[in-house]
DNA sequence: ACCAGCTCCTGCTTGC
DNA sequence: TGCAAGCAGGAGCTGG
């Protein structure tokens, strides 16, 4: 589900809850997500304060005073909804989880945050700050595309010798981090570049136009909450709106809304998954 | 080294 | 209305 604008609104909205405060029951209600969680996971959160909740590409990263880090992906359908504290609901009975209820934090200050993911694509693991940089999930993990090193030479390296298709490229998490299905499309209409196009071979006046396109593109989705097509809330269980704002995404057939431009939106098949395009004005 | 395709899981939408 | 097939925002793995 979750692209880089929802994790950073669902950050954005687990960070009152979750920044400095202490964790005083972790419940799993399974022993997996998408893999095994690791060993006395419950335990390990158990009785933690949260000195930061950062996020890294699609991942919410709450490091621990215990100097580990809970890392969270949400895969495609996984959100987490804060409890308690809300006007009238001091004493929140405790409940039978709901369906999907995977994981539960509850802190000292008696505020409650679920994890649902009925997909179960998302996971959790507890990795050491301090090799956080050096482990396997990140390691390979690609440019920050809202971060100060995003720029054209950032994305021209990062493409140089590509000769898959730029869509693929964009997806390709180790060249640049957090873009998914949807951002990728609406950024490459944005930029008026073909999803077609084999990726290491723009001019520099089109990877500038690129970079910038995917930098607004991006600002403009947090600043809506993110888009919510099935899953994807807020933390308080209010909707993004960004998809009302979708140019090209599951616009088939729509206009295209550049000026000068009366070509259509199509719909075509990139490695499995759908791509969307004004085949008029994307060269 | 690089790349396309498959796969995990559940639920919603679509078409008969 | 009911049912089954198809499809979905991610990304690790396999095999070419």
């Amino acid at each position: 589900m979750p692209e880089l604008p929802e994790v950073e609104t669902v950050r954005r909205g687990l960070a009152p809850t979750f920044v400095g405060a202490r964790i005083a029951l972790a419940t799993a209600r399974r022993p997996d997500l998408r893999f095994p969680l690791p060993a006395r996971f419950a335990e390990r959160l158990t009785g933690r304060r949260v000195n930061e909740l950062r996020r890294r590409a699609k991942y919410l990263l709450a490091d621990l005073d215990s100097g580990e880090t809970l890392v969270m992906h949400l895969g495609m359908s996984g959100s987490f909804r804060v409890e308690g504290f809300a006007v009238g609901e001091f004493h929140h009975p405790r409940g039978k989880p709901g369906l999907h209820d995977h994981v539960e934090f509850e802190f000292e200050s008696g505020a409650r945050v679920v994890y649902n993911d009925p997909r179960r694509f998302g996971f959790m693991d507890l990795i050491e700050t301090a090799a956080l940089e050096r482990h396997p999930l990140f390691a390979a993990i690609g440019v920050e595309p809202l971060g100060p090193d995003f720029h054209a030479h950032a994305l021209a390296a990062v493409l140089a010798g590509a000769r898959t298709p730029l869509k693929a490229a964009l997806l390709d998490q180790r060249r640049i981090a957090g873009l998914g299905n949807i951002y990728v499309c609406e950024a490459l209409h944005r930029a008026r570049l073909s999803p077609l196009r084999e990726a290491g071979w723009l001019k520099p006046v089109e990877t500038r136009r690129l970079v910038r396109a995917i930098v607004e593109v991006l600002e403009a989705a947090i600043e809506a909450g993110g888009s919510t097509l099935r899953d994807h809330r807020r933390t308080d269980g209010t909707l993004g709106y960004f998809q009302h704002s979708f140019a090209v995404y599951d616009r088939e057939g729509a206009l295209c809304g550049h000026a000068r431009c009366a070509g259509l939106i199509a719909r075509t098949v990139q490695s499995g998954r759908s791509t969307f395009y004004c085949a008029t004005c994307q060269r």
